[in-house]
DNA sequence: CAACTATACGGAACAATGTTCCGCTTGTCA
DNA sequence: TGACAAGCGGAACATTGTTCCGTATAGTTG
């Protein structure tokens, strides 16, 4: 099952299943058995990556202010979505087949994110109004390119977003 | 056709082409026939409204300050794309065919909101380093949302973002 | 060791949907 | 009135998600 987890991340998200049963050398009954909804295998598939990104919010967290910690946490969680075609469409999709994943996404990683943005609000360096799902949210949207796009407009864009966050709270 | 359009902006963007064509009493070989790509019919469809919301750019621009019509002009943006389920996903989803539209869509709002960025940048109320283009892809993206998403998580984090967009330059 | 049973597997079968293509209708012109 | 052209409708085809069933396999029991 972790050979169909290998082929599943090199064909993207949402790759056809007999594709990934194949690649696997299984049924895909097999893959259903195991996976009933397919939220269930993406998170197999990423679970481990997704843990990394969310200890890396501690992680950054303890080594610097809360303002520096969130935009390099920022670009870490970009670097993930980035690297996972299709993954970012998944989340936002709606798509029932995806059901489970923004919860599982959020549950992990919205606890430390929020520990940094209140570490932020209690040193006056972050605004205090900013939920971290609805960041990890935004981040998420911003972060999910495709080949045409413009060089680093996700990047780009994510800048501002946190100069957003990390300036004074909205003046109108 | 253009009670094709009615029946499709109902049933959103992703309706089945079937579905299109029953509604509007001729065969799905009609619809490919005057519409080739999707875009087309999505393009014909929400024609009207986005000239309408073009032309609101220049209108708010002449009436208040360019971050006043700035932030004006996005609720009005994201009111655009709240209204058409799915349209900011076909928008972003790479598929082929909605190759067209994000071409489309950026051609007509761009040069208009470029104006207002660029009247801000001399005044010295936006930062000039935002160009028209990623700022509405930005808050496209970030107004999609979804039935059982957050109340309203789309306006905050537009206000965010305007918030940097309107602030003083990324610190870091 | 043999028979039986439960488990899990593979892939055929089904359904939904995008897209193409062909036969027919309809309207025009000589 | 007859031939022709244009445009239409929907059948047909391809792709893909999902379910389901016959079968093989491993484990258990006598």
């Amino acid at each position: 099952m972790e050979a169909a987890k290998a082929a599943f991340a090199e064909l993207g998200v949402d790759a056809a299943m007999r594709d990934i049963a194949t690649r696997a050398g299984v049924g895909v009954g097999t893959i259903y058995r195991n996976y009933p909804q397919r939220s269930d295998l993406i998170i197999a598939v990423f679970r481990r990556e997704l843990d990394a990104t969310a200890a890396e919010a501690d992680h950054l967290a303890s080594e610097h202010s809360p303002a520096t910690a969130l935009r390099l946490w920022a670009q870490s969680l970009a670097r993930f979505v980035a690297t996972k075609r299709g993954f970012a469409g998944a989340l936002h999709s709606g798509d029932p087949a995806y059901n489970l994943l923004p919860g599982q996404f959020i549950g992990v990683l919205a606890p430390r994110v929020q520990s940094i943005l209140d570490a932020g609000a209690v040193s006056g360096t972050i605004r205090g109004d900013i939920r971290a799902e609805d960041l990890i949210h935004a981040l998420t949207r911003l972060a999910d390119s495709h080949p045409g796009d413009a060089d680093d407009r996700a990047g780009r864009m994510t800048t501002v977003l946190l100069d957003g966050v990390i300036g004074a709270p909205s003046a109108g």
